[in-house]
DNA sequence: GGAAAAACGATCCACGTGGCCTGTTTTGTT
DNA sequence: AACAAAACAGGCCACGTGGATCGTTTTTCC
């Protein structure tokens, strides 16, 4: 095996390793040691690929933003876009995932984190880029700000849904509110291209 | 001073000194060192109340549920309510502001945290439970399980817009998305009472 | 094939933490 | 006044943490 390429696979396990931890750990609990213990790696490997603790997270922001794009790419591609229950079912698996937690534990920790902070914004502005570029595409929306304000709110509606998926004590519970976001979505969604 | 006035005292400058220690340093960097110097308190006074740190944040889960009660009642009380955009300038005022932050790191370190979770969920299901009844009387639907439905959907969006915010550089680009907000709730609380 | 560099492993240390413990002061009761 | 009980003060300690500093192995290049 090549040694860039023990080296890739080393920091992929350090970095899928660390996001196990953050969603089963909680930002706090992702130490060092519990990365390590995860991946099977040695303390010696996590710092030499990761010299900061900071670098760590930011490098499981990256990955996490691969992960959500993808996820929310294979969402839109597959399945009939008309049938609006489907979508709002196939957005909320994905929202009630683990991926989201990861992502919520990060950007709780980077509100008085600044270095962190930094790192979430640029991998969260790329991902805002890219949803909105999905949603215009796919929605038929021709005004770029309106794209943008349109997935940066439907995202955030998601977002706030998966918090109270924390509290709440059981799926169902939840998933009572998606008939109630389905009628706030339909009358937006329907009117394709028909942006003033 | 009487002394269980002097006690009350004391667990309010405990609270409220909690309250900002999690929003300035996060749930991590509330630790009862941080939280005796701002209230001004020994560590015997914090463990003389509060014998373990799981129940100085359940009291503190307490203390902002009545926070973020009379929050949402007075957005509610004041001003036109057919003024759609007068009242999600207050709500968002409300979402913007420290005690959602507070709220933010409590829902999250709960999210791993089991004791703090049964804590949480206690108080947010009382939080949701009178504001469906705010929703219901104010905006008039009879239904009360569209009521809370609605009350959870419109407090998820705001959940979801305040985590935003925690990216975004400035409020102004948070802000944006307010007329889409506006817009997607605009078709919903214009049927009042028209729930089928 | 040997040196240089990179990847990795293991150990160690200063430090902040939560919780415990024993005093000390203040209030309420008889 | 005397006593009990609560509120409060602060020192103490075991522990886990991040990060530094070694040494060891593996790969690559000339």
């Amino acid at each position: 095996m090549s040694v860039q390429a023990r080296s890739i696979a080393t920091r992929t396990r350090l970095l899928e390793a660390t996001v196990a931890a953050l969603v089963e750990r909680g930002a706090h609990g992702t130490s060092l040691a519990e990365v390590c213990r995860r991946a099977g790696a040695s303390k010696g490997a996590l710092l030499h690929h990761y010299p900061r603790r900071a670098d760590l997270f930011a490098a499981a922001a990256d990955h996490l933003f691969a992960l959500r794009l993808a996820e929310l790419e294979e969402a839109l591609a597959l399945g009939d876009l008309a049938d609006l229950d489907a979508l709002l079912e196939r957005l909320w698996a994905i929202y009630s995932g683990p991926t989201l937690a990861a992502w919520l534990e990060l950007v709780v920790a980077a509100r008085t984190d600044p270095a962190l902070r930094v790192a979430l914004a640029r991998v969260d502005a790329d991902l805002t880029r890219r949803a909105a570029a999905l949603f215009r595409q796919v929605f038929g929306v021709e005004d770029p700000a309106r794209a943008t304000a349109g997935a940066r709110t439907i995202m955030a509606l998601f977002d706030g849904l998966s918090l109270n998926l924390v509290l709440g004590q059981g799926e169902d519970h939840a998933r009572r509110v998606l008939p109630a976001v389905r009628e706030l979505l339909a009358p937006w969604l329907g009117k394709k291209g028909s942006s003033p």
